[in-house]
DNA sequence: CGGTATCCCCCGCGATACTG
DNA sequence: CAGTATCGCGGGGGATACCG
């Protein structure tokens, strides 16, 4: 009774794990194909190891996943089941309503490391040179001291560091986080923005005249946001 | 940041309203019409009223309810916004999952206060006598002691009643409660289970003749069982 | 009856340390 | 690095009382 709600309700059974924390997101990273235990909390920068760990177990007894034993350490990954599979189209709805009709975000939402995690699933490499290309990111945050991180691609693999990977940067882009976000996330116009010169780019001109279709945006930027407040006045205007 | 997830995900945003407890319950309820604060009470047969409050106050704030005064008492009534309804497709398809793929149902779920408040919703009015047909439900629901309710048609308006209404009753139903509420979820047939003497009926031969056509059972019993388990089994039977 | 304020307990969660 | 165990705290949530 604790947890449940007394209540043979599906939906109140559903909820009744669906509802606790960080397990929806756990699910999305699992069913967008994260295997590895490292490659989940990459992607929920925030959740703590013994949270992440809880969370496997459950979803695992829940029979939402299925941990694999790897052959070569004694170490697993993750594979969503049909019921974890089940889940891919409702998360998906909830995202979209997210984007529509969720809150506002907060100084605390921007989180650079996730924003890297994203950006650098959503590269458009067929459209980058050949070869490596290092991205470097600066953002400025304020109060708070600046951002950075850095997109490498290399022949279509991309990887993000939060730390200097050690290449030299071919491109750099600089901004405001919360304006950078906003773009990402579909409220803002990017070639307004670079236009503008609420962001900026340093590096050779062919790359800087390239940049714009290397973002592909978050997913759902081309959702139009719905509800009434800063960034719907944003969304319309563009 | 207590409850955020330091992330402007669409996905996050959303879950940090609806993945606490019993908001996505009072939710369905009032995108299913529940107006009133006892409605959605009804509906929720273990939610506290403070809980229920906080919530009613929380959607609100989130744009996903609005309460309209009445005029008569210094009162409200609740109606779902654009924001709410835009969750009504998720929230269904969340039962299916459930439905499909949630836990067992422990002793603590089987509620009789919850069973008659589905029940009187889905009881085929049209099919039953003109006039007032009073149904005694009486469940065996060992350790506990017996639970017993009421259901009154009177003219296609459905009263539940948790005591003795004061009438009649027509057509008694006996069952254990975990057999009926998994007939009622459609893990078993009804037909079967007549016939078998797991539920029984007293009264006129005509009502007891007629009873199998007038529950309609839960709004999710067409969709079978997936989950391995013993429901699973039954289901297959069927 | 309809709804809110208060109080307090308990456990869910996060931090941290630890182990293969 | 991959994952688990421990521990202490904070606040979410339930009971209850209360007010209109």
């Amino acid at each position: 009774m604790k947890r449940g709600y007394g209540q043979y309700c599906p939906l109140a059974l559903a909820s009744e794990l669906l509802g606790q924390r960080w397990t929806v997101l756990v699910i999305s990273r699992v069913v967008d194909g994260c295997t590895t235990f490292s490659e989940i909390r990459r992607g929920l920068p925030r959740i703590s190891p013994s949270m992440l760990s809880r969370r496997l177990v459950e979803l695992e007894d829940a029979g939402i996943i299925r941990r694999r034993k790897r052959t070569d350490r004694s170490t697993y990954t993750y594979h969503p089941t049909a019921a974890g599979k089940d889940l891919e189209d409702i998360i998906e709805k909830m995202a979209i309503w997210g984007q529509h009709w969720a809150r506002d975000m907060s100084m605390d939402d921007l989180d650079s490391a996730f924003l890297a995690w994203s950006m650098h699933l959503r590269l458009n490499t067929d459209a980058m040179p050949p070869g490596r290309t290092v991205l470097e990111f600066d953002f400025a945050n304020p109060p708070e001291e600046n951002e950075r991180f850095w997109l490498v691609n290399e022949d279509g693999h991309v990887d993000m560091c939060l730390k200097h990977p050690g290449f030299e940067t071919d491109l750099l882009v600089e901004s405001n986080l919360r304006r950078f976000v906003e773009t990402w996330r579909g409220f803002r116009d990017l070639g307004e923005e670079l236009r503008s010169g609420q962001i900026t780019l340093t590096g050779p001109r062919q790359l800087k005249r390239a940049f714009p279709a290397w973002l592909l945006l978050s997913t759902f930027a081309p959702y139009a946001r719905k509800r009434p407040g800063l960034e719907r006045q944003l969304a319309g205007r563009c």
